[in-house]
DNA sequence: TTTGTTTGTCTAAAACCCGAACTAATTCTA
DNA sequence: TAGAATTAGTTCGGGTTTTAGACAAACAAA
């Protein structure tokens, strides 16, 4: 794959050497630590070539050599990793309750994690930026202390986002066309690196192809959400956001219900659980904060580990309403696995029994359960973020290593 | 975009010309007659090197020169177009009643269409072989008669079919794993030219990609089925098979029906939909031939046209069951269009209203009706096949132009 | 110590794209 | 009607990239 510049999707000889640059990054990632024989016998690639290839990234500090083979016949091969000390990923993740910063070196290892309360629901947009502004700060500074260059920035919210960074709708925050993304570039004064926002289902589907269990899965489907119910569809090894960027709502899905038919999210989403199964619980589950939920959560998991039938009675019911949803989503489009992330996680050892077996029972083909819970934690939407800048990186977006990131902040100024 | 080369993407410097030369194609398609100035400017390429290309472009006799212009001022343009004279794509569809062999130029025009009965249904896939091969031998002919170069072939099972060829499952003709394009090119001793077998949803969607009222969407659902009922997946301009080739099984999302929930094929496919409305009509529906199908649309249409109540009436309700199904597709994919295709487009009058109402109520936000009619014929999946060819190379997959087709033919038979 | 094996680099060649200069063919203008 | 202006397309030299083959380097085994 090519097609680098903007134009209609012509090439340049240089797009060459971007492509075979990151199939030597990807390489080195898959394979582990590789010789540059490796590299040549895996990638097809001429030994000359990668030799070049190899050079350029050493200098570029996205790989390191990290000593050589002993003990084999033949010349000691000097072997190389991914350069993990040189830069790192940032990905920031805004919600109702929260505010979330994680960092990932070049080989994902994580590098730095922080979460501190912001109540995005009772603040302005405009003050959302300032603190989300400053905590990206904070990051950048820490990161850059250690010697480190920051390769891009990812912001996942719980709402639709447009391609160019635009929030359109983000209920759980009362956001209505905001362009964050702007104002967040604005308010950090040239950042010096990409800076991308994404829906947070959409980027939690991309932690999960890179760090989750089922890594390197091509066709994955995500479900999270509160109040509502939302998917990221990873087909073919990249995200899908639809024609509109409306893809994965599969809380609108249509499930039976008394009297009919509702949509998915309002009997089966992690508050209309919490609502069918806690139903003595009358607060208001409209509005209800994410400490509330996990309160709720936590509740649930305790009743049903001890075993309360009706608890489990109840919870057993709301898996077979998730489960006609997700029969729903795999029979169109026919993942490897629907994974359940979000605070489905913890209440997966009660769900998907449920919904393997209706799936088995459907005559979905599957050697191994479709439907597995996310073994990430509630960092997956930052960690997703994270890694959407890794993937720019791995498709030979590499970082621009000529130029301080100072210099290139006035620079990036200077078009707007 | 590249990504020739078999081995894990990397990139050749002979691939940028092939992706350049793919560039030029697809501009002259879009653009339409256009000179060697026109396409520079169009794609960012150098005047210099869309000479090159184009220059082998006509060596190749992918495109022709047309004339120049004139009463302008400067030196007149040589005008460039797609040579439709010099090769044809083939498409042929296999079901349970007939034969379909279509072929188009390069430019998309029609070369030829047929269509012979053939009771592919009470038929062993080995006569089935023996059938289609006589039908494409006369196909090639007629067409290397014609003095044009085969560019591929494509053939449309109504079932599931393997990447690699295989049929996997294919109800309609009693079809179980037969390894269907590994027995066809056995039969035609080395084409000489690409044979790909696929599913009919699928190259139908492409049919509509390119021919269709809507040509050129990049996200779009093609329903399409008889007892069963299928959608050919269009996402991000690709068709998307799913992890195993299941993907677009539209016809297993649950509907609410009386007593709890039933298939969407149950109660809408283009069966369900005849049985609906014509109850009084007692045949066994299970295994209707396309005739027994025809005859059902015809008496509904003459019937709806005539206004009877009854009919109407009925028609409404399997629209609204259809447009639950359609309103779940669209909710998870978020296509630009979704397109009535087979025996569906004659029902459309009376189907569109319905789901373009339905998905309007439920906050599908769209500048024009969502839901549209195909206006290809029952030669969609032919025509798709052709298209796929066509696809293939304006993606830089041009044919080998060195060698005679016969010399090939030879050669291919060696490594099998 | 010699031989064989494996690794990595050097060199020359081929393919490709690009910018600048140049030729070509027409309309415009005085 | 002759020259200027304009647009189209080609020629030429230069730069980038990959590649095959030769070669040097470094080790184990004999």
């Amino acid at each position: 794959m090519i097609g680098r510049t903007r134009d209609p999707n012509k090439a340049e000889v240089g797009d060459v050497r971007a492509t075979n640059l990151a199939v030597v990054l990807r390489c080195v990632r898959e394979q582990g630590p590789c010789s540059r024989a490796d590299i040549a016998a895996a990638t097809g690639l001429n030994k000359t070539t990668v030799s070049s290839l190899v050079s350029e990234l050493l200098r570029r500090r996205l790989l390191r050599e990290t000593g050589t083979t002993e003990n084999r016949v033949g010349r000691p091969a000097i072997m190389l990793a991914l350069d993990g000390a040189s830069s790192a990923a940032i990905g920031i993740e805004v919600n109702a309750d929260y505010l979330t910063a994680v960092a990932v070196d070049l080989a994902g290892r994580p590098v730095l994690s922080w979460r501190r309360a912001f109540p995005g629901n009772t603040v302005s947009p405009a003050r959302t930026v300032t603190a989300v502004t400053a905590l990206i700060r904070r990051v950048v500074t820490r990161i850059e202390h250690d010697g480190r260059q920051v390769l891009g920035l990812g912001v996942a919210l719980p709402g639709l986002v447009d391609p160019d960074g635009r929030a359109r709708l983000v209920p759980s925050l009362n956001w209505r066309n905001v362009d964050f993304a702007a104002e967040l570039v604005d308010a950090l004064r040239g950042p010096g690196f990409p800076v991308e926002i994404g829906n947070d289902a959409n980027y939690a589907v991309l932690a999960e192809h890179r760090f989750g269990e089922h890594a390197g899965t091509r066709d994955l489907v995500y479900l999270t959400g509160g109040t509502s119910l939302g998917a990221g569809l990873l087909v073919d090894g990249s995200l899908r956001r639809g024609h509109s960027g409306y893809s994965g709502e599969a809380g609108h899905i249509p499930v039976p219900a008394p009297g009919g038919t509702a949509p998915l999210e309002t009997v089966a989403s992690i508050t209309a659980i919490a609502r069918r199964v806690l139903p003595d619980d009358t607060r208001d589950d409209e509005h209800l904060s994410l400490a509330e939920i996990e309160l709720r959560i936590d509740e649930i998991v305790a009743r049903a580990r001890a075993g309360d039938p009706t608890t489990l009675t109840r919870l057993h019911d709301a898996a077979k309403d998730l489960a006609t949803g997700i029969f729903t989503l795999v029979s169109v489009l026919d993942p490897a696995r629907v994974i359940l992330g979000g605070y489905y996680a913890e209440l997966a050892p009660w769900l998907l029994p449920v919904v393997n077996d209706l799936l088995d029972t459907r005559g979905i083909p599957a050697d191994e359960p479709i439907a597995v819970a996310s073994t990430l934690s509630l960092d997956a939407p930052a960690l997703g973020a994270a890694a959407r800048v890794l993937d720019a990186v791995e498709q030979g977006r590499l970082p621009d290593n000529t130029t301080p990131a100072r210099a290139l902040a006035a620079a990036a100024r200077a078009p707007r």
